[in-house]
DNA sequence: CTGAAAGCGCTTACAG
DNA sequence: CTGAAAGCGCTTACAG
């Protein structure tokens, strides 16, 4: 450490200061015990072929009588590898984030590496901070799903070029690293044709900040649909808010203020399904009815989705599925170093269900 | 490792054979670049006073200029320290744990530690392999939220005596360690007597595993309530269910099975919060307006409780600060060796919401 | 105030 | 097949 950077402790105060352990088991202990050299007890651990089977029994005995435990940090140090990898969420109490690091910690673990967790919370002070934490630690490499507005040149800093790095969901300007990205832009193009498709002419996009790498896709998306229909999208169909249900249930009164019902949207597409869900709220506020009046999409499938009344269509992006793929990416490249850093989309997949209806009095 | 035990890796295989590190800077590079020894550099990095405030900008300069990152993991070795804390927990897609570990490791990284993450999906067996995999990091201490039917004696023998372990949620039986757990009893005990003060007299406990620890204490207080104002709860009351929404939606049957409209619960304190919105799910199905006709109760306070229709009423258990809780719990006794193992109840606080109607017919 | 030396718990050539 | 020795990157008495 530099002893300059961010918030992050001094090399020895804070957690290093406590926590001393009680006289641990080593190796050693082993050794003496059966009667034979730390080396030897260190083949049988790694399971070489080389050490007698007998012995092996011997020194095995030994190790389940003293309770042993493997100390991989000092061998980790010795071999000058890492078991570890570090995952750093912008906010892992949203349950899309939660659903991430669950795959990641599913494949990361199978491997026989151990997730070192940190949420940053979208803030970029605490980013810095808590990555450089981590990489004390010595990972042997890093998911990152960065926090909004975070600089790519610094954190490229921060990490320095000691661990590959796979960069999730969010664009991250100024740094080289590989990058996993949901196919925004062909999902919002879906989502749109869909509507299009039920005899929607009239298509909003609703929600999202319109200066997210995200929001910009699907935004490019949608209007990709609509252009292929011959439709021009109105700047008044861009209504942005916060990625928030509660941002978006007030935010409906942009959709509707100063036009008439001939001219008002009778769809959107919105940027994720919780803004859908608090777009459907704020559509009962007004006296609409989601799913009969106004048709609705979102984006991402959370579990709630299906459970809503009525149950929203959108893009399923399994984002279990998600981490497995950035862990395997990262695995990966950990394996084999060098190389071009690459971008990989991954697929979406429109979901029908009760919120996309046909516009108020077309045919059937 | 023994090298027996479930499925955990052999000491030197998967993870450790791959990701040889780049040559990494260490105080050897710094000190020769600097023109001191070691030793100086150390102290430099450990902010010691007695270091000559030149010496310390040299030192320093060439730290930033090297790119030097402390190698945590060797200082920890050398200094018999720990500076993590690992976090396992039964499913980490469910929000409430979701915003559990995000709570523990908001706490736990403002004490200079880093998390290390397990999650066990639930299943004993991987719980065992997750704990002996994170135990050779040499983690300062370990919160577990348990996995059901998880055997505490078995548990022991992977964790040996030497990291101190907070136990959070569900009982362990078997086994000798501190133990945070939510007010189950009281918690219901105060949802069944809104139900009672708001004149109902026929009124179920729905959903949960009977045979779960949570389950038991919230039937319990549920039973207190009803006994303490005369009304002796009926077998036919209690509705064993997964505690999953899907499976609470199946389960409404068994509320009315045979049963006339005179007998019949007017009111249902459920187990948890999916179970609640799963039986609205299936009142709805069964042609009863939850709210209007029937009267709800939850308990956990997810995010959705406040946005079903109608809102939950529900007991709030802001799991974040459990995880903080859990965290502070966990730091003390690294700190403070020793001593008796104890428990800690978290309150819980009422959230009445639409879902808990009078009785229909009752007077206003 | 700074440096030389020993050691944390492992692994790995290298002899035998 | 087994053991003695060196070393991973740090820290910490101990001299000077």
């Amino acid at each position: 450490m530099t002893g300059k950077q961010g918030t992050k402790q001094k090399a020895g105060t804070a957690a290093g200061k406590r926590a001393p352990r009680h006289q641990a088991i080593t190796v050693n202990d082993i050794a003496k015990a059966a009667g034979v050299s730390r080396a030897t007890v260190s083949l049988v651990l790694r399971e070489s072929p080389l050490v007698h089977a007998d012995t092996r029994a011997r020194v095995e005995a030994e190790l389940k009588r003293q309770g042993y435990i493997y100390n991989r940090s000092a061998a980790n140090l010795r071999r000058r590898t890492s078991s570890s990898i570090a995952l750093v969420v912008n906010d892992l109490s949203n349950p899309f984030f939660a659903e991430f690091a669950t795959g990641v910690d599913e494949a990361v673990a199978a491997q026989g590496y151990v997730t070192l967790l940190g949420n940053t919370s979208e803030s970029p002070h605490r980013e810095e901070a808590v990555l450089a934490s981590l990489m004390e630690h010595q990972p042997a490499g890093v998911i990152l799903s960065p926090a909004e507005h975070s600089d790519g040149e610094r954190l490229e800093r921060v990490l320095g070029q000691r661990s590959p790095v796979v960069v999730f969901n969010r664009e991250l300007a100024g740094a080289h690293w590989d990058f996993l990205v949901l196919d925004n832009r062909n999902g919002a193009r879906m989502a749109t044709e869909h509507l299009l498709e039920l005899g929607h002419r009239r298509i909003a996009f609703f929600g999202g900040h319109a200066d997210s790498s995200s929001c910009r896709e699907r935004r490019a998306g949608y209007a990709d649909a609509l252009r292929a229909a011959g439709i021009e999208p109105r700047p008044q169909w861009f209504v942005e808010t916060a990625p928030t249900r509660l941002d978006a249930a007030t935010g409906v009164d942009a959709l509707f203020a100063g036009v008439g019902a001939a001219e008002a949207p009778t769809a959107a597409v919105c940027y994720n399904d919780a803004v859908a869900l608090g777009l459907m709220l704020g559509l009962v506020r007004h006296g609409r009815k989601p799913g009969e009046d106004f048709a609705v999409t979102g984006f991402d499938d959370v579990p709630e989705a299906a459970f809503a009344a009525p149950p929203l269509t959108t893009l399923a992006v399994d984002p279990r599925e998600r981490g497995r793929q950035a862990a395997e990416l990262l695995l990966q490249r950990i394996r084999t170093r060098g190389g071009q850093e690459q971008q990989t989309t991954a697929p979406v997949r429109l979901v029908v269900r009760g919120s996309s209806c046909k516009p108020k009095g077309a045919g059937s």
